[in-house]
DNA sequence: TTTTCTGCAAACGATTTGCATACAC
DNA sequence: GTGTATGCAAATCGTTTGCAGAAAA
């Protein structure tokens, strides 16, 4: 079974689990994710519902993103551009390890996936106590096709 | 000869070097980071202008840190509170390297120094082509005494 | 004297909130 | 029915900008 399907039909389980209720606009939001994937925006999402012709107001996308979050099937990332984006909270830690390059010229995200700070990790908690439970590394610099264009 | 004179005596050069002159308002603030070593948002530098009496705006300040992170005397750094938030930016490569431990119970901010991601960035250049030149490392969690007051 | 800088207030964009209505349970 | 969710518009918060006067070169 995919990660995907699970997702959507565990909403109402995981909403009601909390004194949430189901509804439409909660799980259509929850669909984008699932079929685009990437990380967007609210605002992106909006864009993407009036696509749909879906009436859902600007308001409840955030109030949605931010509920999904809580409940952890979204997560937050910040990409320094301004507007808080989210992406599938997927529980496979091989994907929990990605990480983000930020292309200064265009603007580009590309995703790698990479679990060398595991080690990091550890090393930290032994010498400072400090119990880690979410880490977020960011490389800025030239991609490949910006630097091939020079 | 400590950085911090250093910086202070060279921002007039630094400036003209390209372009900019030198002003009090420049020089004030870029003392208050000299003086309070931490990460400072655009408010926290306005608030301490205040207590010193000092009259310049809020405006001022923005444009100041921004054009102090142009010349590479600060640096923007971002903890996701909503603020941007700023830091001197020595040349020390055992300073650049310098990563944040962030609670998520008392907000607080915890720095360390670890240059293990040096062989991480040679081996994706390697692998993507990707050039890289900075990042940023935040690991959040429960500091030692947040985790004692349970 | 020429150009850049400042301070103010207004503009801005992302996000939040108050409120009356509509819907899920 | 009862309480939560929605949509709208107004409010908010950090930040930026236009502009006229002030200051640096």
């Amino acid at each position: 079974m995919s990660g995907q399907l699970y997702e959507l039909k565990d909403l109402r389980g995981k909403l009601s689990e909390h004194g949430y209720k189901m509804t439409p606009q909660r799980k259509e939001i929850l669909k984008i994710f699932i079929e685009h994937k990437g990380h967007m925006s609210a605002e992106d999402v909006y864009k993407i519902l009036r696509e749909q012709e879906s009436e859902i107001g600007l308001a409840t996308v955030y109030r949605a993103l931010d509920l999904l979050s809580e409940l952890g099937i979204l997560v937050q990332i910040d990409f320094g551009d301004g507007c808080a984006r989210y992406e599938l909270n997927t529980a496979d830690p091989k994907i929990h390890h990605h990480h983000h390059l930020i292309c200064l010229k265009c603007k580009k995200v590309i995703e790698f996936e990479e679990d060398l700070l595991d080690d990091l990790e550890a090393n930290i908690s032994d010498k400072s106590g400090f119990q880690i439970v979410n880490h977020e590394v960011k490389f800025f610099g030239y991609c490949s096709e910006c630097r091939n264009n020079e």
